[in-house]
DNA sequence: GCCGTTTTCGGCCCGACTGTTTTCAGTCG
């Protein structure tokens, strides 16, 4: 069964082939926005009936008809006739920045070229400066975009390009501009990132700075109002300026999404009103009616202030025209973290640091370590649990009102046993449940392995259920359905852990487990002091799925954490 | 291809930068 990643990315490349083909530009739209629509829903599309599919907003019958034929044949037929229609490198040259499919028709037509390095030889040969409608510079842009292009990797790390995004806007503080903010994906909290997106108050002359300054590695563009560059990083950053009376728009506007914006542009045009990064005007008169704050956009548009982490046109517009303020959980409501490392496998601090550390931040918190059989980092056997959860009890009472208890991150073996005996269990305080071997067991293998682990009683929380790796690993091959579902009987407490390329529940994922009734607990999987830190990356994955502090049991407190762990053991069979 | 509190046809967000360009198309945000 293709989940709904797999189809989106066939709707992506539908949308390439109709525009090679060239369809009516509505109609590739119409695929684009159907991929977004995928990738952002928490409900698995190839499960759900037509009439299901239709009432999404933005799936037609024709798309949801071929994803009916997706599921089950695993591709569509009018995408596989449309495919053989053109050569497969075709569909890559639209990835060549500043070559579109309009263009790349034409030079595929004219000039047989089918592939990148078809267009390559082609530019460098001067072929493609005789065509009508293309000249020198565009050929010389083409050699340049595709002899950059391996060194621009994927997307990158939410933590990675937020350190950057600070770093620039602090340097255009410093060259006197008072009013700099980053927008796009950044603000939005996403866990990666296509590039950083700045906008700031002033002239132009401060891009024309920046594009001398360390940071920069290549001019991509470079207007008065607007400019792109490749840091040295080999990030893109999108810069845009405007007056100070505009920058409630601006801001809104960079920020996204785009699919957002649109949306808000609509509802703009229904109420007869223009919206664009500079305001909101009259579309009559052309009067300005907001523009300097955010929050004016959105009442004027008849909506409560969207948190950015939502606005990815996935039902925040229709929840904000329900007049209800959205209630997101905060930083200042979590009152413990429940994953970390200590020196005793492969962590940096003794447990005495880190409680000293914690106690200064949180009311409670369980400090953890792995378990047996992971003796690359020393995993803790039973015996050495119960030996410093006695050190973690022990170190408990030098603080009031502070409650400090041991956690274990537990293996889940092979077979989908826990790495400690039942008996042993009912004296282990939190038990969170994963799985760090044997990753490529085959769907079927590694659904049972879950599902066994999540049906023991003592499986208190799951920790980074897909084990992905941003960037490195893909996610587990499992049935998430099942496993979900199974989970949701059982009342599952799943983690989202907040290890900058983990990330994991994602906000998706989130979404799914709490529509299913169930909570989440939030982590740092700290290996070191700094990292207790990561759990605002945790917190920015909740929050993109719309969660509030009932949610989440970080804001409990100790007593009603530990309760709820212990009532869950016992409708399940254990204690 | 999708959609509809005037619509089942005729619209679909709006603007900056570049170069193919002297009034606009293509691409991108
Ligand atoms: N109205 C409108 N706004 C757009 C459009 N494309 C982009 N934007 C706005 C919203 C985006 O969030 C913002 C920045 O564009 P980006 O391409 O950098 O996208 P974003 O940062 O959302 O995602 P990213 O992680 O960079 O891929 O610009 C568009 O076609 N129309
Ligand atoms: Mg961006
Ligand atoms: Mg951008
Ligand atoms: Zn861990």
């Amino acid at each position: 069964m293709p989940d709904n990643n797999q189809i989106a990315s066939l709707f992506e490349k539908m949308a390439v082939l109709c525009e090679l083909n060239g369809d009516n530009v509505f109609k590739v739209r119409a695929y684009q926005k159907a991929a977004l629509i995928l990738k952002n829903l928490e409900r698995d599309v190839s499960v759900m009936s037509i009439d299901e599919l239709i009432a999404i907003k933005g799936i037609g019958k024709s798309i949801a008809a071929h994803i009916k034929e997706i599921s089950e044949k695993g591709s569509f037929s009018e995408f596989e006739e449309l495919k053989s229609k053109y050569p497969a490198g075709l569909l890559e040259l639209t990835e060549i920045r500043g070559l579109g499919a309009k263009r790349a028709k034409i030079l595929y037509e004219k000039l047989k070229v089918d592939s990148v390095n078809k267009l390559y030889e082609a530019a460098k040969s001067k072929k493609i400066r005789a065509l009508d409608g293309f000249g020198e510079k565009f050929e010389n842009s083409i050699i340049e975009a595709i002899e950059k292009k391996s060194a621009l990797p994927q997307r990158f790390l939410y933590h990675n390009a937020i350190k950057i995004a600070r770093e620039i806007v602090a340097w255009l503080k410093n060259n006197g501009y008072k009013k700099v903010e980053y927008a796009g994906s950044l603000r939005r909290r996403k866990d990666t990132i296509g590039d950083i997106d700045i906008l700031y108050v002033g002239d132009g002359s401060g891009m024309v700075k920046f594009a001398k300054s360390e940071f920069v590695k290549d001019v991509l563009s470079l207007g008065q109002q607007k400019a792109s560059f490749i840091l040295k990083n080999n990030i893109q950053c999108d810069i845009r300026v405007f007056k100070e009376n505009e920058f409630g728009a601006a801001l809104c506007y960079f920020t996204g999404s785009k699919a957002h914006n649109i949306r808000l542009r609509e509802i703009a045009l229904k109420r007869n009103l223009i919206l664009n990064e500079y305001g909101l005007f009259s579309k009559s008169s052309k009067e300005k009616i907001a523009g300097k704050f955010e929050e004016d956009i959105y009442k004027k548009l008849g909506l409560v202030y969207i948190p950015p982490e939502l606005r990815e046109d996935s039902g925040e517009i229709e929840m904000a025209q329900s007049g209800k303020k959205f209630d997101l959980v905060e930083l200042k409501d979590i009152k413990g973290d429940i994953h970390c490392h200590s020196a005793y496998t492969d962590g940096a601090n003794s447990i005495d640091e880190i409680c000293d550390y914690l106690s200064k931040r949180y009311c409670w918190a369980y400090i953890g370590d792995h378990s047996v059989p992971l003796n690359f980092v020393k995993g803790l056997d039973f015996k050495s649990y119960i030996k410093t959860r006695n050190e973690v009890l022990s170190i408990n009472k030098k603080y009031k009102n502070k409650f400090f208890e041991r956690s274990v991150e537990l293996e889940i073996l092979k077979n989908g046993e826990l790495a400690f005996e039942k008996e042993q269990l009912k004296d282990v305080s939190l038990v969170i449940a994963a799985v760090h071997t044997s990753l490529r067991l085959n769907r079927k293998e590694q659904t049972e392995r879950m599902i066994k682990a999540i049906n023991n009683p003592y499986c208190d929380v799951v920790a980074h259920l897909t084990q992905r790796i941003i960037n490195e690993r893909d996610e587990m091959d499992m049935d998430y359905d099942r496993i979900f579902e199974v989970a949701a009987k059982n009342g599952t407490i799943f983690e989202v852990n907040g290890q900058p390329d983990r990330m994991d529940l994602n906000d998706v994922n989130i979404k799914r487990v709490i529509s299913l009734g169930l909570k989440v607990v939030l982590s740092s999987d700290a290996h070191s002091i700094e990292q207790f830190d990561y759990i605002e990356y945790s917190l920015n994955n909740v929050r993109r799925a719309g969660l509030s502090r009932k949610d989440v049991l970080n804001c409990l407190d100790f007593k009603e954490f530990k309760d709820f762990i212990e009532e869950n053991r016992k409708r399940r069979g254990g204690l």
